[in-house]
DNA sequence: CATAACTTGCACACGCCTGTGCAAATTATT
DNA sequence: AATAATTTGCACAGGCGTGTGCAAGTTATG
């Protein structure tokens, strides 16, 4: 093989590869709209070097998104657990480990073509969902006053909603798994203080294992209000 | 003031602005980025003439959106219950019935010089739900683990869910102001039994006064499984 | 250090949108 | 029917975004 001295490709391009997809990431979760040149600037790059790693905007966007895709439906995918309520409560939590990838697809795949690939992200976790609701609402942990279908959306979304709110008002890590927990539980029918009993009374549930995190405590964050 | 024959201006004029509005309500929920050719074409008009009735982009949007606000605050307002519980469920049911206003709202203000007026309507349901919360978690009535400002959002956003669910799948009247009551209830704390049973308890918020709605029913739609 | 690999800046063509002017066509009103 | 009020179509300037070509730089790498 007399090939004429053929160089390994730069390192440094790799590299540059990955700060345009973590900008990317930055930027469209704040406006899917923003343009090539706003992720450049925020990579630190130029607006052309960016056709030099993707063939084109939606090449990008695509990149992205199956990435976290594909973290977020594994991550879920690994739950397990007989009881459904604290399968459900798994997966909440699980997502809430994920947010970041969560909201990128969530914000870019609005509209356009994207639309296809989320959603076939999101179908395997629908589907982890429903099936816990059905059994749940079976076995009667879970409230009967709702069909199966309208009732895992509300989860899906509550459980985005408190994933948004923690965004613009941050949570740490273990108040915000809580917190997606309560929300949860709470959609699916669970009143405030079972909801939070239940999570006391779950090992599995209190997954943070934080040193001094060694009484039960009720409150997530400090309300400063007594509470008769 | 020998004025040469004025005529007054043309009733179908204000009937086309109109149109242009109704147009903007619908074009611009499904995207507010759309082109005024989009709205133009909505309403049955050209590009062209959008500009006899509106200076530019941002008026035309502008002027939708303190149009809805003004609806939704006004309808809010005028809510007033001794019981911090019955007025938050009343509070959204009357949002259920301005969804439409509530929509064009939240999907028009997202990012742009709108947020300001957006933000100005909204404050006034804020406040609402806000001294409801405080009274609710000082009497005990709603969940005390979290800080009322936090429990706020999360009530305003379970709201909005429920809103946005149903025009993707439709409830009627009185299926969607329950289930707003019900979500609602459930966010703020109530296990599902406790919060269906309140609903039922209270006649202010069985609105509807249906004809042959002399029972209280106890579930939403048919969910077509037998619960327990 | 030589050189291939990468980045950059600039140019351009293209597309889509806004906002405006103006003449011609319509249409409600008197 | 006369005429003022509207609408329309077309043209234009301008803005902003994409995607591409190319020459000139910079930088990792062998």
């Amino acid at each position: 093989m007399s090939s004429p001295a053929k160089r390994l490709p730069r390192r440094d391009a790799a590299a540059n590869r990955v700060s345009l997809l973590a900008a990317a990431r930055i930027v469209f979760n704040l406006d899917p709209g923003a343009s090539l040149e706003a992720v450049a600037a925020e990579a630190g790059l130029s607006r052309r070097s960016v056709y030099g790693h993707f063939a084109n905007r939606e090449e990008l966007q695509l990149e992205l998104v199956t990435a976290g895709a594909r973290r977020v439906a594994s991550a879920v995918e690994s739950v397990t657990h007989p009881d459904p309520l604290v399968r459900l409560a798994l997966i909440a939590s699980t997502l809430w480990r994920e947010v970041e990838s969560v909201r990128v697809m969530a914000v870019v795949a609005v509209r356009g073509p994207l639309a296809l690939h989320t959603a076939a992200a999101l179908g395997s976790i629908r589907a982890n969902v429903r099936t816990a609701i059905i059994e749940g609402q079976t076995d009667g942990s879970m409230r009967g006053d709702l069909p199966v279908e309208r009732l895992a959306r509300l989860v899906e979304h509550t459980a985005l909603v408190v994933l948004e709110d923690s965004t613009a008002h941050p949570l740490d890590t273990r108040e915000g798994g809580r917190l997606v927990m309560l929300m949860t539980l709470a959609t699916i029918g669970l009143g405030w203080r079972d909801a939070g009993e239940f999570i006391d009374g779950h090992s599995e549930l209190n997954w943070p294992a934080d040193p001094e995190a060694a009484g039960g405590n009720a409150s997530i964050e400090d309300t400063s209000r007594g509470r008769g």
